[in-house]
DNA sequence: AAAAACTGGTTTGCAATACAAACTGGTTTT
DNA sequence: AAAACCAGTTTGTATTGCAAACCAGTTTTT
């Protein structure tokens, strides 16, 4: 006879560890209201460094959750970033995998 | 004028990083539901492997989140442990502030 | 009664991270 | 033309999460 652990946490020890990170949430999630985002407005809005916004950001590219679109305005660059199909689905489900585990 | 982050993003980047870790999370869930509960049974209900339940457990610990009772059954070593109540106070904080950031 | 196998956990070694400081390539201001 | 600034990237470091190896003892087998 093996105990087993309840499904909704055993969701938890298997969320996506790319989206469980608060830095990468909290991008996806402003990512996810909007239909382009600039890597400026996110720096001030979510308060990281640039250091950080950018591998946060490189990750989640690579992960194919977002991806990148890179323009001038003017003569000056701007770095966009857009979520993708995959990128919305992976955030639901982390939603609901948390829902799903949260008491009360 | 500064664009702000809301309050439940910025809530998410607050996050207490030693429960938002899924192992941690689940063990203090574990231990929120019982007066006590043992290593042995943490391992097969988790299904974590002996060498994380202790290291995590031991992080819980430093952090004041729960703590160890070693005992003998028989002549047999058994370690179990007990949340305190800093980590009931800290879980349900953690629960508050991922319930604040759910979307819909 | 030795040896072997098992129990209950801890420690160690390593690959992967998150973070900010330092840097790069260019533009604008002085 | 120097200095300051802007938009982002890369680098260095300290911390981690993980499982394999280990340890102290107990039980089982021979």
């Amino acid at each position: 006879m093996i105990e087993e652990i309840s499904p909704p946490l055993q969701s938890l020890l298997d969320l996506d560890r790319t989206i469980h990170e608060p830095a990468r949430l909290v991008i996806l999630t402003v990512l996810s209201s909007a239909q382009e985002v600039e890597f400026k407005f996110l720096e001030t809005t979510t308060g990281l460094s640039k250091g950080n916004l950018s591998s946060h950001t490189g990750k989640l590219e690579q992960a194919g959750f977002l991806e990148v679109v890179k323009a001038f305005r003017g003569r000056v660059p701007v770095t966009s970033f857009r979520i993708t199909e995959a990128g919305k689905k992976a955030l639901a489900d982390y939603w609901n995998a948390v829902r799903a585990a949260i008491p009360g």
